[in-house]
RNA sequence: GCCUGGAUGGUGGAACUGGUAGACACCCGAGACUUAAAAUCUCGUGGGCCUUGCGCCCGUGCGGGUUCGACUCCCGCUCUAGGCACCA
């Protein structure tokens, strides 16, 4: 083996990280290591093991999240094969987006061209990390070789009623001609052009994401290896709520106000009714009236500062009254119809039943507007009189002033009270959530095509199956024109109806690119097949996904919408699961300098850089090293070199002793002396640990510390410098220690341990290993240290016999010089004694 | 405002189910090697006190509590990160 420089100075040695990682490279590339094979799904004996990393945007280049995210992943998967399992570990792009467009439009270059370019080079830097993914099973999904069966996908679910168009509003920036997600306004305006955005209706696809709701919410319960925290973050975006829809008719007409309610409990101290300035009864309540043009003067302008408000600053509550009223089916009072700002047509039925005494917003605005207030539920012990109230009682309680009702709880009132409405026909129980349906439409060239033509006669036509892929049109000329939306491209849009064979065009909006990454996953089960999307024995082989790794910046929108599909594939045929993603692991961010690295901040690391310097196997021990996977990991230049410490301390210990390790192969394991012991001890501890470290939460961090530990203790009892080790410790055990580390090691820092475990002449390679076997009995303490307190408090410690009785030990440490001392004639008044572990004495 | 996490030496982080707080590293300091430096190796390294002892006191964001014993459990706060936010 060379060294980096001068390879007779022992004293400026750095192991030759470019060599070594470079021709295990090479290695696992030409052998296919890592290839799971098709046929797996029939042939193989081991037990399947799916661990996927969220892939990744195809941006340019790697950062260092990336580089946290797949070396996570990567020691899942070797570890998992070095434990007997099948693994399946793919990669692949998630290759549609807007940054592709902007930057084709600013190179003057296409997005397919650098998007692939892109591929290519990020392909290969992850190749550079050494991680041990199934390269033949690679997908892009800007590829029609997926996104075809994307849109057949869309086809069926458009058949069963899941996929439909509605209209909407949509952030429309008029001088780009195109329409903005909401991240992508900014205060406003356009976060390209800065200029103002305006709200537009539009025909829009959608996906019927609420069809699934209940389920999607009932499911959780089953996601028992997730992180609570996305789980409930989960819930509450679904937002379920239960409670009432009831109607109030209008006094003097035949129109019915209907309400959402989850107090029907308070149904009784509605003082007035608040509506959306969306409601389309408005229209009918206020025509004719002498107020009619203030009433829509004041509508108009609450819908306008609506749209211009910034979404974290809360609007002050205000109204106007409609001149009308409606009743109150309970009771017959006379209620009076505001229309009010804080409303939303989005939500119930856009109408709310307004209770101030039990509803904060609604106890806002009767001050302001100097209206009735009305209690009605009394928390226990208490009793509420509405002028001394200084805001609204959410609680529950007994009711009061509620007819027959009066003396029933909350909660035997909410039953009471919609029986009552069901019973009489104004009122049902009704549920509603807060998720809407899924708004897939995009205006934009580099995406899905939604494959649909619209013909004048026959209307809403979906492309015949056999048809796809509808794919995107390429460019006829390369100017400024090259990522026009579809809508700018005549050629595209023109086509025959499917039907009648007349003129038609065709739908001009591309998917939102989160339809793609919603079903990545079950596709690198086939990813090839042509015929079909999925094939559904292979899928059901591998999925669900045993261990997903990613960001929790996608906690929602990614990880909600996967599971809506799976569910949807599976009601297809598809899929034979209710739930993608067995176990969820959401690494944290790498932050340097306390803040998330960033090129405004200019704390941004670049991995190459790294990986010149310290080669990919550092480069992997730090990030796992600093902070368990979950946690936030702070850069720290000098932890890096520590970690390259470590790595030139075994290289040079394990060559250094190559020989001996080499002879010492076939020796068979011998206890000859304490140090032996020791050492034989250690290395099955450690062994233990490490397999618990990683088996219970992946905390790899002191997986590697108690590696560190046994290389500490192996150079302690067998250093390098001496003549001959084995005079302390005979070699067999060196060489156990030594395998035990390489092995151990190895799913971190894969290129190295493989080379120094061909280097020690192993007769297998490290890939065709198995995990090292733990032998309990020699991890076994036979001394242990036993704690003695006084009073709590640490005073003496005993070394003992592990096997030595609990008496003996008590009596020990009464007789400790120690503790004699400290406690003197006092009488003692209790020893406890924990086994093998402390005895307390209170005195 | 609501819902989640988090807070431990100069730093990153350990500590099983309530049982020796600070493992393992980084930084820093001292020494060895060297003409010298780097590298490497050895030792030290939470704070304070003195009587320098296998010593004592304090110490896991703050204030209480439970317990023989609390970083760990309970109650009440502070700060911080993230998510949601007029959802009736």
């Amino acid at each position: 083996m060379a060294t980096t420089s001068e390879p007779d100075n022992k004293y400026t040695f750095r192991y030759d990280f470019k060599t070594i990682e470079a021709k295990w490279q090479e290695v696992w590339q030409k052998e296919s290591t890592y290839k799971v094979s098709e046929d797996d799904t029939q042939g193989d004996k081991r037990e399947k093991y799916y661990v996927l990393e969220m892939f990744p945007y195809p941006s340019g280049r790697i950062h260092m999240g990336h580089v946290r995210n797949y070396s996570i992943g990567d020691v899942i998967a070797r570890y998992k094969r070095l434990r007997g399992f099948n693994v399946l570990h793919p990669m692949g792009w998630d290759a549609f987006g807007l940054p592709a467009e902007n930057a084709a439009q600013k190179n003057k270059s296409h997005p397919a061209r650098w998007t692939y370019d892109n591929i290519d080079y990020m392909r290969d830097q992850l190749r550079q990390l050494g991680l041990s993914y199934d390269w033949d099973r690679e997908i892009a999904t800007c590829n029609p070789a997926y996104y075809r069966h994307e849109q057949l996908i869309f086809l069926q679910m458009y058949e069963r009623g899941l996929a439909y168009q509605k209209k909407t509003t949509v952030n429309w920036c008029n001088s780009c001609q195109t329409v903005l997600a909401n991240e992508q306004v900014i205060d406003g305006t356009c976060w390209r052009c800065d200029e103002p955005v305006t709200p537009r209706e539009m025909k829009g696809w959608f996906f019927k994401i609420t069809a699934y709701a209940e389920e999607l919410l009932r499911d959780l319960d089953k996601l028992k290896g997730w992180p609570d925290k996305v789980v409930t973050m989960q819930r509450n975006w679904i937002g379920k709520s239960e409670g009432l829809t009831c109607d109030f008719k209008i006094a003097g007409s035949e129109e019915l106000l209907s309400i959402f309610t989850t107090r029907p409990d308070t149904i009784f101290g509605v003082t007035f009714m608040s509506i959306a300035p969306e409601h389309p009864l408005i229209d009918v309540l206020i025509q004719g009236s002498d107020r009619e043009q203030e009433i829509r003067d004041f509508i108009a302008a609450i819908i306008l500062e609506k749209q211009q408000q910034k979404p974290d600053d809360e609007q002050e509550k205000k109204g106007i009254f409609t001149g009308r009223y409606c009743l109150n089916p309970f009771n017959g009072d006379e209620i009076p119809v505001y229309v009010a700002n804080f409303v939303l047509m989005g939500y119930g039925t856009g109408a709310v039943m307004a209770v101030p005494a039990h509803d904060q917003r609604d106890f806002e605005f009767a001050r302001k507007y100097n209206l009735a207030i009305k209690p009605v539920v009394f928390p226990e012990g208490v009793t509420l009189i509405a002028g001394e109230m200084e805001a609204a009682s959410v609680e529950q309680g007994l009711l009061a002033d509620s007819g027959t009702f009066n003396g029933l709880s909350s909660l035997a009132a909410k039953q009471a009270i919609i029986d009552h409405a069901g019973n009489n026909g104004f009122g049902a129980p009704h549920t509603t959530y807060r998720l809407r349906d899924w708004g897939i439409s995009r205006q934009r060239y580099w995406g899905t095509p939604i494959p649909i033509i619209y013909c004048e006669k026959c209307g809403i036509q979906p492309i015949p199956a056999e048809q796809l892929p509808l794919t995107l049109p390429a460019d006829t000329d390369s100017d400024r024109n090259s990522c026009a939306p579809l809508h700018q491209r005549e050629s595209f849009l023109q086509t025959t109806c499917p039907a009648c064979g007349g003129a038609a065009r065709r739908e001009s909006d591309t998917m939102d690119t989160f339809v793609e990454s919603s079903w990545y996953f079950a596709r690198y089960t086939s990813p090839r097949d042509t015929q079909t999307p999925i094939d559904l024995a292979k899928a059901a082989h591998w999925l669900p996904v045993d261990q997903y790794i990613g960001g929790v910046e996608h906690a929602i929108l990614h990880l909600l919408y996967s599971r809506f599909f799976t569910k949807v594939l599976r009601d297809l045929g598809y899929l034979d699961i209710d739930e993608p993603f067995t176990n969820l692991l959401t690494q944290g961010m790498v932050i340097k300098d306390g803040a998330k690295m960033s090129k405004s901040k200019g704390n941004v690391v670049d991995p190459n850089d790294l990986i010149h310097e310290y080669g990919a196997d550092t480069v992997r021990l730090f990030s796992l090293f600093a902070a368990p996977p979950e946690r936030d990991l702070e850069w720290n230049a000098q932890g890096v070199e520590g970690a390259f410490r470590f790595l030139n301390r075994i290289y040079r210990y394990v060559m250094g002793h190559q020989e001996l390790l080499t002879r010492a192969g076939d020796g068979n394991i011998v206890i000859q002396s304490t140090a032996d012991q020791a050492l034989h001890r250690k290395t099955h501890q450690t062994i233990q640990r490490v397999t618990l470290n990683i088996e219970n939460n992946f905390h790899f961090n002191t997986a590697i510390s108690g590696i560190m530990e046994l290389f500490n203790t192996l150079t302690t009892l067998a250093p390098m410098d001496s003549d001959q080790p084995q005079d302390k410790v005979s070699p067999p055990l060196i060489h156990e220690a030594v395998r035990a580390i390489l092995l151990l090691l190895s799913p971190m820092v894969p290129h190295f341990c493989a080379e120094l475990w061909q280097q020690i002449d192993s007769p297998r390679p490290l890939d065709q290993e198995q995990w090292p076997a733990l032998d309990l009995d020699a991890a076994k303490e036979d001394e242990i240290t036993v704690v003695i307190q006084v009073n709590g408090k640490m005073r003496s410690r005993l070394q003992v016999a592990a096997d030595t009785d609990d008496e003996i030990i008590k009596e020990m440490a009464l007789s400790d010089g120690n503790i004699q001392k400290i406690i003197m004639a006092k009488p003692v008044k209790k020893v406890i004694i924990v086994q093998k572990k402390l005895v307390n004495i209170v005195i």
